[in-house]
DNA sequence: CAGTGTGAAGTAATTCACAGCG
DNA sequence: CGCTGTGAATTACTTCACACTG
């Protein structure tokens, strides 16, 4: 549903890219040289044929018999990802949660670095939050531009996300990270938009204690 | 993948359960006294034909030529996600992150609430944040038991997440939230566990600033 | 006759099963 | 021999197409 199924190259799987950070924090994280597919997917959460596939659909990186090499599928991964290069993002909402956000030292690694955050209320402008100076809301489109910035993470309230999702996507951004409760974007094909609604994830949680009374087998589940 | 094939009831897909929540929020938002499931998708983003299946998994809501009732379909909403009870929620780890969700009004509401807050730290015990006063952690299992809260939020670092995952699934948690960086309750198959991954999430969104350099149809796609 | 409800068809993703190779 | 890589089988999910009904 996500590429164009352009000849040539295989059209990914949009879970599979779901999954790739996912093993590329297990191998980072690890101080083994090799690992199987079978210890990746036991570190992650998936099943071992389901990395393998992953894995074989950018090319054949591991070794028959032995399994694959910590350091080279890293950077394979990062490679595929686009994490090779510098990616830069740029925060527009500083409140409770942008503030968070910006705090969160893993969220704004070395891999994806959060360059810049908006706000429109002139008492947090000008504030230092993590490593990034709040910086007023008409800077948007200038900052954007001048960074090469092609992540936009909204943080704002419903009423202005969808504005604030229009002026980053003009701006230039390819990807947006949107935390808004409601659809930005519609009208923007140029853009892809991850929504991460906390209060929707909230009420489907609800389905799942009321839903599981006897002991069905449950299940951990991503995102 | 998650509910057992009990005979009788039909199965019903995750991928449904997931946009119930959005349906009811677009149903509460509207003024309108009925709506089409074309309208429906339109605010929500999906097709009308999605809709029309998933609420049919439930029973027959609508009005042939019609529509649906707002008021009436988001009671049944609200029955089927089970949010017609009052269903409670714990947080564990009043840091940044666990400050902001705390903060954030949509998330603790009246259809889930956050009744409690625990945190390792001293300084931040005793506090109050949003609603609810700061705890310390020996509190938990006392009182998950006594608020009967089915529902864990764990917001503390992922050296500590395991751990509480297994204490607040020991203490009668049947769904938890997972915002920390790591796979938690690998050995809890009594616990539905949903993870957030802010940091996957941007590195996956890296990918699609790469891939698509050209005007290929990008997508809008949920948590 | 407009819009729901639903089997059937189609598509996407996962799991199986095993050949192939180091 | 063990583990990768991969077609084939399976399962899950979505879209189509249309009968049905208020």
């Amino acid at each position: 549903m996500s590429q164009v199924p352009s000849p040539g190259a295989r059209r990914i799987p949009d879970a599979t890219i779901r999954r790739l950070p996912a093993y590329l924090r297990a191998l980072e994280r690890s101080s083994l040289s090799r690992m199987t597919s079978g210890e990746l997917g036991q570190l992650t959460g998936f099943s071992s044929e389901q990395v393998r596939k992953d894995l074989a659909y950018f090319g054949a990186f591991g070794t028959r018999g032995v399994g694959y090499e910590v350091p080279a599928l890293a950077r394979e991964i990062r490679r595929i990802l686009g994490l090779d290069r510098e990616v830069l993002a740029v925060l527009v909402g500083a409140g409770h949660l942008g503030t968070a956000l910006l705090r969160y030292s893993q969220f704004s690694s070395q891999d994806v670095q959060v360059a810049a955050a908006f706000d429109v209320d002139p008492r947090v402008v000008g504030t230092t939050i993590g490593r990034v100076v709040v910086e007023p809301l008409e800077h948007l489109e200038e900052r954007v531009q001048e960074l090469g910035a092609r992540i936009g993470i909204v943080a704002v309230p419903a009423g202005a996300a969808n504005a604030v999702g229009e002026r980053l996507t003009r701006a230039g951004v390819r990807a947006i990270l949107n935390f808004a409760p409601v659809t930005i974007c519609q009208a923007c094909p140029e853009v892809v938009v991850h929504n991460i609604d906390l209060a929707l994830e909230l009420q489907a949680l609800a389905y799942f204690v009321t839903v599981t009374p006897d002991k069905s087998l449950a299940v951990e589940r991503d995102l």
